[in-house]
DNA sequence: GTGCGGTGCTTAAACGTTTAACTTCATGGG
DNA sequence: CCCATGAAGTTAAACGTTTAAGCACCGCAC
């Protein structure tokens, strides 16, 4: 049984080979007649379209690629989730690797993509991400997002959240239930994400008459295993009733997870706030306080940009900022 | 500027198309100096294969199809991970797409894979999917395989889990404790996995010489607010202290909720054992008791099994079965 | 009756690889 | 010295589309 293409289509409708592709990419002119023949003729032979022909000659992809960190992250699983329903929705299939934190990695996967000749590709750049490292993709004029964090000297658009804003939400949360001093958990420097929410932190601090050092950083990758390593000496040299800000839910969730083990009682003991909103931040023992970020949201934006600058083909860096917002819950106070 | 294509790189090298091409793919016969030669060339003038050409003309792909219904699923989003990342190891970009539990949708994504050439497809079925529903990838030979729940009737492999074991495991565990009763809640009807966790409920309790009606089963979609629903009536029309098994993690979690909303206390009140062992289950106050059915290593082994099959060709039928394992936590007794 | 615009379709080149078949040349055995 | 062998490289066709350009025809205005 030989594969079946525009060709065999063509000689059954009695038609040339262009006519049928007219029919099939709804471009050309083509009489209701004959494009119910063809469409017939393409039904009949189970006839599927050869997209790496279409893509060759046309230079053409209905193929996002998308590159993230670590999908396992709950807050990253959302947002590809939501992420793929929103490209099918516009058509576009999604091509998923996981950069790992390796910008090596993350490059090569970058050349691999191009190589597929994607139409538009979405990342969550690893943290040390310079133009440089992108320059495959923007010579070749494919367009970029960025998501969560963003790439402010690339030409590159960017899908996200206001930072300083979370951050500010998150430290305001802490304040308001009567503690004057925090730990910030979590997170990598120099990224915007970061270093918008510190701004923020720094700001509610300000406001509330409180200096710089009352909210100290501790920095460190956004795994479970940060999280619980924090704990301890957190309880340990601070004050009686510490409060901390985790970077993320999954980082929260190790911390949560130690303090059981350590007898520690969140809510109590300790106040807690996070960002993300993931399913598990209500799932926790205490519910946890969270700033949500719109994880999904923020996918589903992302790939309505990407799909806009595929057909377009513009590289015109566009940016989208949603306004965070505090879920309240009971690990804090 | 022009595209770089092997024409370029080829004339620089002063070799022919075909030359560079052998190069490469390291297929041909070629000399090391003229190979270096090519290689400089190619690298000094920043050449990326193209692989819609490339597929076109050979028709093969590194790149394996991956068709889930649901990767906000934690068990899932850890599937697709390991999945992603041994599928790189072996040289396969994936792409990925959601079905959610839309028949229609799943042969749609699968005419999609099949018209960008890919390799090999990996898929967790929807539950009402029959040899038909994959004909489009069965017709032309690509390699099929099917995770977590079989498709015995099809040409397709499978990896998995011995469902029957993880059954057993489940209910076992439920009589160690003392219960003479269960509820099941959660789990497509027909589909091999529910069935034959249903198998091995029904010897778990055949061995204790209990009948077959000990043990209710309550069929339903694998989302958290199907959790949620069932656990009034169970604690209602059940006995004084009522055993349940969850589908999965997932299900489990949205039960747990609801009973803390209820105060319902789980692991005194009622007994809780469920199926999959995500890092959520460790996270859950009381830690939820569960068999392990190393949702990674599914991902890994279809990863290596499609990759296998990809490069032999071969559509022969393979069957992995992992053990299952139970992990004792508390939320039982 | 001529010219013109529009419609419906065809012709044919091009996209960048892969690969079977072929040429060329050197080597060694008989 | 001739032929067989094998290595190194080349030629050219093919993969299945897309799309610019062209052609034939019809109807209409002048």
């Amino acid at each position: 049984m030989k594969r079946v293409g525009l060709r065999d289509v063509a000689s059954k409708a009695s038609v040339s080979v262009a006519t049928a592709s007219y029919v099939m990419s709804g471009r050309g002119r083509v009489s209701d007649d004959t494009r119910r023949a063809v469409l017939k003729a393409a039904n009949e032979l189970g006839f599927v379209p050869n997209a790496a022909a279409a893509n060759l000659r046309s230079g053409q992809s209905r193929v996002i690629g998308v590159i993230l960190n670590n999908i396992a992250n709950p807050f990253f699983s959302l947002l590809v989730s939501e992420l793929e329903s929103a490209a099918y929705k516009e058509g576009f299939l999604t091509l998923l690797a996981t950069a790992q934190n390796d910008l090596e990695r993350q490059t090569k996967i970058l050349v691999s993509m191009v190589s597929q000749g994607v139409g538009a590709i979405i990342l969550s750049p690893v943290h040390e991400t310079r133009l440089d490292d992108l320059q495959v993709a923007i010579t070749r004029k494919i367009p970029m997002v960025s998501c969560v964090r963003d790439l402010p000297d690339c030409p590159v658009s960017f899908v996200g959240v206001d930072d300083e804003k979370s951050g500010y939400l998150a430290m305001q949360a802490i304040l308001r239930a009567g503690h004057e001093t925090a730990t910030f958990v979590g997170g990598y420097e120099q990224t915007t994400t970061l270093e918008g929410r510190i701004a923020g932190v720094r700001r509610a601090l300000a406001e509330a008459g409180l200096p710089v050092s009352a909210c100290t950083f501790r920095p460190g990758p956004l795994s479970m295993e940060f999280g619980a390593s924090q704990i301890q000496e957190i309880c340990a040299d601070g004050p009686t009733k510490p409060a901390v800000m985790c970077f993320n839910d999954y980082i929260a969730t190790g911390l949560f997870e130690a303090a059981r083990d350590l007898g520690i009682k969140i809510g109590s003991d300790i106040s807690v706030v996070s960002f993300d909103n993931t399913p598990i931040s209500s799932a926790l023992t205490p519910r946890l306080t969270t700033v949500d970020i719109f994880p999904g949201k923020i996918g589903a934006m992302a790939a309505e940009r990407a799909a806009e600058m595929a057909h377009t083909g513009s590289t015109l860096r566009m940016i989208d900022r949603l306004a965070p917002q505090l879920v309240t819950r009971s690990s804090i106070i």
